[in-house]
DNA sequence: GGATCCTTCTTCTTCTTC
């Protein structure tokens, strides 16, 4: 059976849980056809199907669900009830089975500086380097958006197409203002809360009316997560690779639990239980480490990683820390999407030059 | 002082039945 009509079927099935009968194409079996039979009576769906003659399809429809969909069949389906995607690109999948070209190294030296009188002052913020164009410096985020996987593109268009279906441009223009506000008000003033020392360990709760209303959520989401911080070293601090070129702000340089940690704090509305569910979060932060530990401006070297999910309903937020060997792994993803970059501004500059 | 940059988020199929 063509691969497309299945998932019409497959659809159709799931639309009103009722088995309809084989259709050639769309139009057909077209989406109202179905909600006309979901409404129709409610008792015995299956009374009028014959269910011997259809017996052969639908254990080829049932076989077929334990087949996942992919991007390309997702697209296909997609295309016939949206229209095509207008920035599409043919995804694939990227197994990474290759190296970076140079394995630069992630510690600048294998003796880690621990000299605990590095923690006694008040912690490090630097902001970003003056006199230097900045344009020819480009930043973490910058390289991860430029390099996201087919896969990635593919599913963020998707989702933006279906929320502009359902809130209209201008819905969905406030609704990611409105994400974008919440996460910086949220991050302003945790980086208060952690530039006063360790004040906010006196408190019972986060959830203070202090806060403006629409985060305190998120502080007490995050609550149980500051009473492990200790030793704050680096707020919203600019970190710069001496050699490879690129730098970044790191939201917080601390202790969690005894250890040192580049610290991440993200706002998320779904819940993130498990650190594949954080997409490129893991990368961004193994970007930062790689970067403070080669940056002269940091007399000391951080091999850990945190990632902090907070919620807005105060749900307890999602700790998720990373061993140096993970660190190790996910330094080695950073590199490869770093080649990538360098990849695509070389050849887009050739042929620019080319075109001259 | 204005312009620009970084960052802030967003993704992974989806439903019923037991």
């Amino acid at each position: 059976m063509h691969v497309a009509r299945m998932f019409i079927l497959k659809r159709v099935v799931s639309f009103g849980g009722i088995i309809v009968l084989p259709c050639t194409s769309l139009s057909a079996c077209s989406l109202s056809a179905c909600h006309r039979l979901r409404s129709t009576k409610r008792h015995s769906p299956y009374s009028s199907v014959d269910s011997e003659r259809y017996s052969s399809l639908v254990k080829s429809v049932m076989k077929s669900r334990v087949t996942s969909q992919s991007p390309e069949t997702l697209q296909a389906e997609d295309e016939h009830i949206y229209g095509p995607i207008v920035k599409a690109q043919l995804p694939s999948s990227r197994p990474d089975m290759r190296v970076p070209k140079t394995l630069h190294p992630f510690l600048h030296c294998e003796e880690t500086v621990e000299a605990e009188e590095l923690e006694s002052g008040p912690p490090a913020r630097i902001s970003s380097k003056r006199g230097q164009d900045k344009s020819s410096i480009p930043s973490v985020t910058r390289i991860l958006q430029q390099t996201l996987s087919p896969e990635q593109i593919f599913y963020l268009e998707r989702w933006k197409k279906r929320m502009i279906a359902e809130l209209g441009e201008d819905g969905f223009k406030e609704y990611t203002q409105n994400l974008f506000r919440q996460g910086k008000l949220f991050h302003s003033v945790l980086e208060d809360i952690l530039m006063s020392g360790e004040s906010w360990k006196n408190k019972s709760s986060l959830e203070t009316p202090e806060y403006p209303p629409e985060i305190q959520g998120y502080m007490k989401s995050i609550s149980h997560v500051l009473e492990d911080v200790s030793a704050v070293r680096a707020i919203e601090s600019t970190v710069q690779h001496d050699t490879l070129n690129y730098m970044g702000i790191v939201d917080c340089v601390a202790r969690y639990r005894g250890v040192l940690c580049v610290i991440d704090w993200k706002t998320s509305e779904k819940p993130k239980p498990f650190l594949s569910n954080t997409y490129d979060n893991p990368v961004q932060v193994a970007a930062y480490a790689g970067a403070l530990n080669n940056d002269g401006n940091y007399k000391y070297q951080v091999q850990n990683g945190l990632i902090v999910v907070a919620y807005k309903d105060g749900t307890p937020a999602h700790a998720h820390q990373m061993s140096s060997e993970l660190m190790l792994e996910y330094w080695k993803t950073w590199l490869l999407r770093l080649d990538e970059y360098t990849e695509q501004r070389s050849s887009a500059s050739s042929a620019f030059s080319e075109k001259r």
